[in-house]
DNA sequence: CATGAATGAGGGTTCATTCAT
DNA sequence: GATGAATGAACCCTCATTCAT
C-alpha cells in the first residue's frame, strides 16, 4: 500500500537528484566558459550522464540555464530572506546596515560563483536576461525600502537612481570579491563596503 | 618611376582603409550580437566586403578582435593623453580633478559603444582580455599617480587597490551611462561622480 | 492446483490482450503520424505503458507495424472469406457482383482507417512491403477467380494483369473514400464501382 | 566592359547549374529513400558536394523538396503546356483526346521518376503537400474543361468530382507504369487508358 | 587582391533501444 | 512483467576558414 505512494516519489527524488546534479554542472560549465561555449555534451559529461539524458530533464539548453537562474534566485531568497526587517532599518548605525545587507551577498555569491559567471554575461538569449530579473528587483526593492527609511529627503525618483547605482556598484565590485584568493576577500569586501558607505553616507540622516 | 613607389603605398593605404573599415564593421556586430554570436560572414557583410576578403586582412575572428581591441587602446590614448598633466593633480579641487579624468573617458565611451560592449564579456577567449589589458593597466597606472599625490599615506599595495577599486566602479557605471538616453546622461554621470568622490574624498589630502 | 495451468494461460490471455491494445494504438499513431515520424514511445504513451514494455511484446519498431499488417490481414480474411463463393460468379449480375467483392472491402476499409494509413506509404521499411503482400495476393487471387470464370477468353497473362489493375483501381480510390466525409462517402463508393465496371465490362462475358 | 555583367552571370550561372544538379540528385535520394528517410548528407553526398555546401542553396531539407516540386512543376507544364487546345476537344475522337492527354504525362513521368516517388508520399511536410497543389489543380483544371466540353449533362459538382477520379486513376496507374520494365510499359499504358475510356465514355456525348 | 562557393568539424537535439530497479 | 531513466548514434544545420576563379 505504501509502495504504490513510495515509489513515484522515490522516483520523483531520484529525478530531483539527478536535476540538481546536472544544474552543479551546468553552473561549473557556464561558469568558467560562457553560455555560448558552454556545449550540452560538456554539461552532461560534466553530470556524468549520457547527451540523451540531458534533454530527458530539460527540454533545450537554454531550459537548463533557466533552471539554474530559477534555482539561484530561490536559494538566494532562502539565504537572507530576512536580513532586512523593517523595524531595525532606522535605528542601526550605517556601517551595521551595510554589513547586515552585504555579508549574506557576499556569502551567496562566494558559495555559488556561477551565479555572476552567469547573469553576469550578455551573451545570453534575451529570454534569460529576464530570468536574472527577480533577482535584481528583489534586491532593489530591499534597498529602496532602506533608502526610504534612511535617506527621507530623497524623491521618489532619485530613490531609485540611488537604489540602482548602490546595486550597481554591488554587482561590479561582487566578482571581484568572488575570484580573490581566500586571504584576499576579507580585504575586497572592505573596499566594497566602503565604496557603498561613502555614496550612502551624504544621503543618511 | 613613380609609381613604382607609389603603387605600394597606394595599397597600403587602401589596405588600411579597409581595415579600418571592417573594424568599424566588427565593433557594430560585435556591440549588438556579443562576440560568441557575431559571425565573420555578418562582419564581412557589414563591411561590405566578402567572406573572403575579411581574411585577407585578418588571421582569425579573434584577430579582428584583438584589433578592434588594439585601435580601441590607441584611439583612447590619444582622446586624453594630456588630462593628467602631473603639474595640475596637487592643486585642483578633488571634483574638479574627478571631471578631468571622467569626462573624457565617459565622452569616449559614448562615442564608442562598441568598446564597453566588447570587452565588458567575460565570453571572450582568454587570450583577449589580455588585449584590454593595456588599455586597463593605462588607466590604472595614470589613477595610482593621482592617488600618490593626493593620497600619500597610502601604502603602496593599499593604493594599487584603491586604484583598482576606482577603475571597477567606472567599468561598472560606464555601460548604463552610454545606453542612457540622451537626456539622462547627464544624472547618471553625476552619480559616477558622487560615488568615485565618496570613495575618494576621505583618503584625499 | 488448477493455478499451476490457469496462470499461465491468464498471463498468455492478458499478454494477447496487451499486444491487441498496443497495435491499437500502433494502428492510431501510424495512421496519424506515418511510418517514419511515429516514435516508438508515441506508441507506448497512445497504448498506456512504458517504452520499456513494448519491448517486451515487440522486438522493434518495424516487429509492431509488421503484426499490425498481420492482424489486418487476418481481420480482413475473417470479415469477407465467404464473399467469393464460386458459385455466384457465373450467374450473377456485373453490378451486383462488384458491390459483393467491393462494399466489405470499402467497409472494412472505413472501420480500420489505419490500414491504408500504413500501407499506402512507400516510406515503410522494404520487409513490410512483403508484409502487406499476404492481403494483396489473396485479394488478387479472387479477382483472378473472378475474371476466369467472368472473363474465360483472357490470356492467363491478361487476366493476371487486369487483375492486377483492378485492384490497383481499388486501392487508389480507397483513401478518399474512407477520408469522405459520412455523407459523401456513398457517392465515392459509386465513382470506384463506375470505374471498376467501366474496365470489366468490355472483357465480360 | 563586358565583363561587369559577365561575372556576376557566370557566377549566377554555375550557381544555377549546382542548385540543378542538388536537386537531381534530391529527386534520386527521394525517390529511393522517401522524405523522411532521406538524410540532407545524402543528398550532398549524392550532389558530390559537401553537407555544407547545399546549406549555401537550400535554407532547409524542406527547402530543397520545395524546390524540386516547383521545378517538377514547371517541367511538367513546359512539358505539355499546349496539349488540351481547346478548339479540339469537342471534335476529336474520345481515344485520340486520351492519347493526347496521356502520354505526355506518362512520357514525364517515365522521364522524371522522382516526381511521383516524392509526391505519393504522405510523410511530406504539411506545407510540401501544397507543393505539389499547382501540379494537381493544373491538371484537374484541364481535365474539367474537358469534360465542359466532352460531357455537357454533368453538373458542375458532378463534373468537379468525375475529373477528380479520372486524375486520381492516373496517379495510381503511374507509379506502375513508371517501374515497369521497358518492353511491359506500352501494354501498361494500354490498360490505363482502357481505364480511363472506360469511366469516360458512358459521359461523352 | 576580391570573390563567394566549398569545406567539414562540431553543435543542439531526437529516438529506437536497453537495463537497473 | 513493468517501469522509465539511460544510452549514443545519427540527424539537421552552422560557421570559421580555405581555395579556385
Amino acid at each position: 500500500m505504501e509502495s504504490e505512494e513510495a515509489r513515484p516519489r522515490r522516483r520523483q527524488a531520484r529525478g530531483e537528484r539527478r536535476m540538481s546534479e546536472i544544474l552543479d554542472a551546468a553552473a561549473a560549465v557556464f561558469a568558467e566558459q560562457g553560455y555560448e561555449k558552454t556545449t550540452t555534451n560538456a554539461i552532461a559529461a560534466a553530470a556524468g550522464i549520457s547527451p540523451g539524458s540531458l534533454y530527458q530533464f530539460f527540454r533545450s539548453k537554454e531550459a537548463v540555464a533557466q533552471a539554474l537562474a530559477d534555482r539561484f534566485t530561490a536559494q538566494m531568497r532562502d539565504a537572507h530572506g530576512e536580513a532586512f526587517a523593517p523595524a531595525d532599518l532606522a535605528a542601526r548605525d550605517l556601517d551595521d546596515l551595510i554589513d547586515r545587507v552585504v555579508d549574506p551577498l557576499v556569502a551567496f555569491n562566494v558559495a555559488n560563483p556561477g551565479f555572476k559567471a552567469l547573469f553576469a554575461r550578455p551573451d545570453m538569449p534575451p529570454g534569460l536576461a529576464t530570468a536574472a530579473g527577480p533577482i535584481q528587483s528583489a534586491l532593489l526593492g530591499r534597498v529602496e525600502a532602506i533608502l526610504t527609511v534612511r535617506a527621507p529627503r530623497l524623491s521618489s525618483s532619485e530613490r531609485t537612481r540611488s537604489a540602482r547605482v548602490l546595486v550597481q556598484i554591488f554587482q561590479a565590485m561582487t566578482p571581484v570579491v568572488v575570484a580573490a584568493a581566500e586571504e584576499e576577500r576579507e580585504a575586497e569586501v572592505r573596499e566594497l563596503k566602503k565604496v557603498l558607505r561613502g555614496y550612502l553616507a551624504p544621503l543618511d540622516g
